[in-house]
Formats: C-alpha cells, structure tokens, sequence
DNA sequence: CCTACCGATCGGTAGG
DNA sequence: CCTACCGATCGGTAGG
C-alpha cells in the first residue's frame, strides 16, 4: 500500500490508462497485457491490484459514476432558480463529458454491452436523481416555465442520451462541421437541450432570422 | 451457390443473424462460431461466403446504409413543404432505427470502435446528405419558419445522434418510465427535434415567457 | 458445405 | 510473516 508520494499510485493509474483503452477499444477489445503496458508494469501486478479484468472495468464505471454521486446532489441543492438550475447540471453534465470524451464511450459501451446491469443501476441507485430532476422540471411547467407538452422522465434520460451521444462522437463527427467544429457542436447541444424546455421569449421568437456566418 | 428457393440463401441470414450478434455483443465479443450457430451452419461454412470476419461486420453496415442512400433522396425530393419534409425523414429516420434497434446499437457500435472509417464515411457519401438537409433548414431560417440561432449541419448530426442513442438504448431506458414506456420515449424525441427547430405557434406560446438569466 | 486442424494469443496463476 | 511485484507458463479458445 505505501508509494512513492509523488506520483500517482499503481491503482489510480491502471483506471486512468484503463478508461482510455476500453472507451478506445471496448473491454473485449482491450487486453490485460494492453493496461499493464500503457501503465508501464507487468500484466501479473495489474492481475496483484485487480483480482480480474471484470473488476477492472468495475473500477473505471465507479470512478465515473463516484463524481456525480457526489456533484449532482451539491449542484440541485446549490441553485435555487429554475434556470439557475438548469444551467448548473447541464452545464456540468456538458462539461464533465466533452473534457474527457473517453467518459462519455466507457458509459455508452457499458450501456450496449450490458445493459442489464446499466438497468439495474437507472431503476436503483441513480432512479432518484432522475426523479428530482423530472421533478423540477414538472413544477416549472406548473409555473409556465416550460412547455406544457414535455414528458420530464423521458426529457432527462434523452437530453442526458445526447449529452453522452454528442461527446462521445465529437471526434467523428466534428471533421463535418467548418471552423470552430467543437465549439459549434457543444453550443448547439445546449441549444437543442434550452429551446425544447424553456419557450423563446417573446423578443427572440422566430422572426428576426439572424444570418449565421459560416 | 444455388439455393432453396423458399428460404433466404445463407448470405442473407448471415448478415442478419450477424446484425443482432454484433448489436448485442460487439465485433470483438462475437466469435464466427456464434454466427454459424445462430444460422445453423458450420463455421467453415460462413467463411465460405464472407472471406473473413471482417468483410461479414463490413455486410451488415452496408446493409443498413444501403437502405439511406435509396430512401433518403426519395424522401427529401417527395416532400415540398417544409414541415412535410422534416415530419418524412424525421418520422423514415425514427421508424427505420426503433422497428429494429439492432441497426442502431450496430452504428454505434461502429462509430465507437472505427472512428477513422466513420469519419471518411461522414465526409464522402454522407456528406451531401446532411449538407442537402442543412441547407433545407437555412431556407427555412430565411424564411422565419425555424429559429434564427440554430446551427444547421450541427443540428442535423445531433438529431441523427439523438435518434440513434434513444432507439438503441430504450430497451435500458424504458423500465425507468412508467406506463407506455417506448410510446412515451419516442413522442419525447420528436417533441425534442420539433420543437428546437420550430418555435411555437403563437397560440401555444409560454404563458409566462419569462426572462432568462446566464 | 463438413471434418480436421494450424499459429497465436487470451485471462489468469504458479513458485520464488 | 507481509507487500509488491517478476519470468514463465498454465488450460482453453480464437479466426482462419
């Protein structure tokens, strides 16, 4: 258990170097000797830390899902406004995933290739938030805040969907898009996710169609 | 080469066999004796048509495209109005992927494991395709029909990404909702798409459009 | 299309 | 006795 304090232990390393290789190549595609090689050890002490590859990729799923047990709580709780809110965990959720794109492919292949266990995980320990969420999204249609006709579940689980889709393919799919492509595509994400929950103001309603330089 | 004539040739229920093997599984967790087995032939025998694994992942992917690349023109060039045009590709593209959410989990699947090819694909033959439907929505932006800060071809990728994402992942998704869950999840994706590209009608506009703050 | 195989490489574990 | 590994090789199975 003791290491050199200057550099980050054999454990923390085999997640980091592991996320980046099963988001790469997928767990069937990844090799034991792959891991030990990007960490720079043998195969048999990744096999010392990690009793087998399984508890591998459990380790690297928890190491996501452990920042927004943690963060999602902290942001609802923080922001009092409707928007406020809004704008705090979508901007978070945004944030978290196109800054490491790699996060955003482990979930979506756990999602394919297993997804009994990614639906045990949304019906328990992650139903709750999903939950509060729709929750705040209900009581601003209430108020008229947001459209009357949004499904606030479904809302959620597909604006997260996109968030996860647009990050994790923004390598592929930005070589489409002229100029700032990373920038354009995360602006219009947000923008997708704004304009189907809260109705344009009056002032921005369609007309005053701005020509985009392109 | 010949065949019974009453029941599809080998090839066909290979590549379909193949299809739900790979959408399940991956390239790299399917094993061409998964694939014989699922036919009911031997191994050897699917590599009697397919030379390789490889050239068997290569059938199913065209498989699915082969249907765009007919269907798509069709469609864009039946349509006249504006509405009509997004409600038929909108309404083909939803259709075509959660009848059979295989095909989508496959494309998924391929973009996560081959970006290189999918990014070629992206910007050869798909490319006129999402420049003709960007277009579609600039001449709607000029004509005030949809919102003036949309970002066309970003706009198209993501809804593609959004509708893909919902279908191949509904089956994780949908437990967590309640009641007519697939119905709820799919009306929930249109609503999504419709309304980030067309405002609401004056009639159905937000009550109490309030200001936004950020 | 089958039976009978090949070179290689997989995840995991032995003794030291 | 423990920890943190290494060199070598296990039984099985992959694509072809």
């Amino acid at each position: 258990m003791v290491d050199r304090p200057d550099e980050p232990d054999v454990r923390t390393r085999v997640v980091s170097e592991a996320t980046r290789l099963l988001a790469a190549r997928g767990f069937d595609g990844t090799t034991v000797q792959d891991i030990a090689d990007a960490v720079g050890v043998t195969k048999p002490a990744v096999l010392h830390y990690f009793p087998s590859k399984e508890h591998v990729r459990e380790a690297v799923l928890e190491s996501i899902l452990a920042y927004w047990k943690d963060t999602l709580p902290r942001l609802l709780l923080a922001a009092t406004a409707s928007e406020e809110r809004f704008d705090a965990v979508f901007g978070e959720l945004l944030r978290f995933f196109t800054s490491d794109p790699n996060r955003a492919r482990v979930v979506m292949r756990e999602a394919l290739d297993r997804p009994a266990e990614m639906r045990k995980l949304l019906r328990g320990p992650v139903r709750p938030w999903l939950t509060a969420v729709a929750q705040y999204i209900h009581s601003g249609q209430r108020a008229e805040r947001h459209y009357a006709d949004i499904d606030p579940e479904a809302y959620v689980l597909l604006v997260l969907q996109l968030v996860l889709a647009a990050a994790a393919s923004a390598s592929v799919t930005s070589p489409v898009l002229e100029g700032d492509a990373r920038g354009r595509y995360e602006r219009e994400v947000a923008r997708i996710a704004r304009a189907s929950l809260f109705p344009p103001e009056s002032r921005s309603a369609p007309a005053g169609a701005r020509k985009r330089a392109r």
